[in-house]
DNA sequence: TCGCCTGTTCGGCT
DNA sequence: CAGCCGAACAGGCG
């Protein structure tokens, strides 16, 4: 499930268990995620540590001893597992790296949306990418500013990663929620009270995602993501505000919850 | 069987 | 050229 604060988590993870470590191979069931050639994976990593991690936005970079990195990015269904015996691998591994402590390091993705690429220079490559600065990180002024200048619909400006690096599907429909806002009034339309409340609820639902692990059940009742995905089927797309059933639309190509009575504007 | 899905990229418009 | 939009990628799941 990986939005910002689910990909934080990974990385939490990653680090807690696979650093320096030797990887003593690299197995390849499926190249589809490989941006490289298996010759150059196998060169750059076997024999080789991982030594640190870092993340900007859904984007996981795990750092060779040599100064590469490796770009760990989980698409949609993709995540990192540790595992050491077989009948603890997961169902849809596509490449594992083989630890000299016995343990692998794994990215499961049924869908095959990840992408496992070496990138010799960070910087250079959040360049390339039009990447901006963390959805944590990412100041008032010039969240404000970027957001305050899209022409598009507020849910898919929202999404875009030169926006603030991190937001994804439910994060953008829960900020709209929380701040009162239609998903399709046109950024640029908005206030500048609208855009400010915007970053502020960003930062309220990054923090509570990263308190909770994303365990949507356990979100505050104020929030539309727990009603979306309720196992309990008598408040399961209900509106928080207890007045109207969610409803769904499609802004950009993407499935949007939103409630016809809160978010009128 | 059909429709849905938490992400990114690319071709084609405007 | 920039911004925007829809389609495509793939396969499990309810």
């Amino acid at each position: 499930m990986p939005e910002l604060p689910e990909v934080e988590w990974y990385r939490r993870y990653v680090e807690g268990t696979a650093l320096n470590q030797r990887i003593t191979a690299v197995n390849v069931r499926d190249a589809k995620p490989l941006q490289q050639s298996e010759e150059e994976f196998q060169q750059a990593l076997v024999d080789h540590q991982f030594v640190d991690t870092d993340r900007v936005g859904k984007y996981f970079f795990l750092k060779l001893d040599t100064g590469t990195w490796l770009l760990m990015h989980f698409g949609m269904t993709g995540e990192p597992v540790y595992y050491r015996d077989t009948e603890d691998e997961p169902r849809f591994v596509r490449v594992e790296f083989v630890l000299e402590n016995g343990f692998k390091l794994a990215l499961n993705d049924p869908r095959k949306f990840g992408k496992l690429e070496l990138v010799p220079d960070l910087e250079a490559f959040l360049k390339s990418k039009k990447l901006a600065e963390d959805a944590l990180k990412v100041t008032e002024a010039d969240f404000v500013a970027r957001l305050g200048k899209k022409k598009k619909a507020v849910k898919s400006a929202l999404l875009d990663q030169n926006l603030a690096a991190g937001i994804g599907n439910w994060i953008a429909d829960e900020m709209l929620y929380l701040a009162r806002i239609h998903p399709e009034v046109k950024a640029h339309t908005l206030t500048q009270e609208q855009l400010r409340t915007l970053h502020a609820v960003l930062q309220e639902v990054l923090e509570v995602a990263l308190e909770y692990e994303s365990d949507y059940d356990n979100f505050p009742d104020k929030y539309l993501t727990k009603y979306r995905w309720a196992e309990d089927k008598d408040i399961q797309g209900q509106c928080p505000c207890g007045k109207t059933q969610l409803e769904r639309i499609v802004v950009g190509g993407r499935g949007t919850y939103f409630c016809p009575l809160c978010q009128k504007n």
